[in-house]
DNA sequence: CGCCTATTTCCTGGTT
DNA sequence: AAACCAGGAAATAGGC
């Protein structure tokens, strides 16, 4: 859920986060709707088709079927269909990236996630988060990630896995 | 149901 | 000044 105009109006006085206010029966807006940000509804006719892997093959199919975060951008970087300059390598073999169009980059990644309330500011806290985890690796210079030692896949010849 | 992980959401404050 | 970057906290969502 993604809906707290509601709350933007009522906290216009106070902005600390405390006060319980689990008090939210104003249903006075009969649509609350999504954080609707940009109007650009395409989709709807569009062949999103991605039409691979139906389910199935291998019998193991339950291991993981959310796509995490990092080999969403890692595919998108290797495919340049989708991203429309959204993302670009800054130097393949340092494995260093630069989101081009932090807009769009965020666009797709909602789309992925059926979040329409995504944008860059929250989709770079999930990418800081992975510095910790050393998936991603720090690096100077703005917009820029580094896939860090626990990335994989992303390299010109690599096979798969291998650390 | 509870626990856990991977984000998601929000926020304060600093930097480019 | 608008966009970013840094993280801490807390909330969620889906899996198990």
């Amino acid at each position: 859920m993604c809906h707290r105009l509601a709350d933007l109006l009522a906290t216009v006085t106070t902005h600390r986060k405390n006060l319980e206010q689990q008090v939210l029966p104003d249903k006075t807006s009969p649509h609350t709707s999504v954080c609707e940000e940009t109007s650009i509804q395409e989709t709807k006719s569009s062949p999103v088709t991605p039409k691979h892997h139906s389910r199935r093959g291998t019998k193991g199919n339950r291991t993981n079927q959310s796509v995490h975060l990092w080999e969403f951008v890692r595919d998108l970087l290797l495919s340049p269909h989708k991203n429309q300059d959204a993302v670009r390598w800054e130097n393949r073999k340092e494995g260093t990236f630069r989101v081009v169009k932090s807009d769009m980059f965020a666009q797709l990644w909602g789309e992925q996630k059926k979040n329409k309330c995504m944008n860059y500011e929250k989709l770079s806290r999930a990418l800081r988060h992975y510095y910790k985890s050393g998936i991603l690796e720090r690096v100077d210079g703005r917009l820029t990630y580094k896939f860090g030692k626990k990335a994989h896949g992303w390299r010109e010849d690599s096979p798969k896995q291998l650390t």
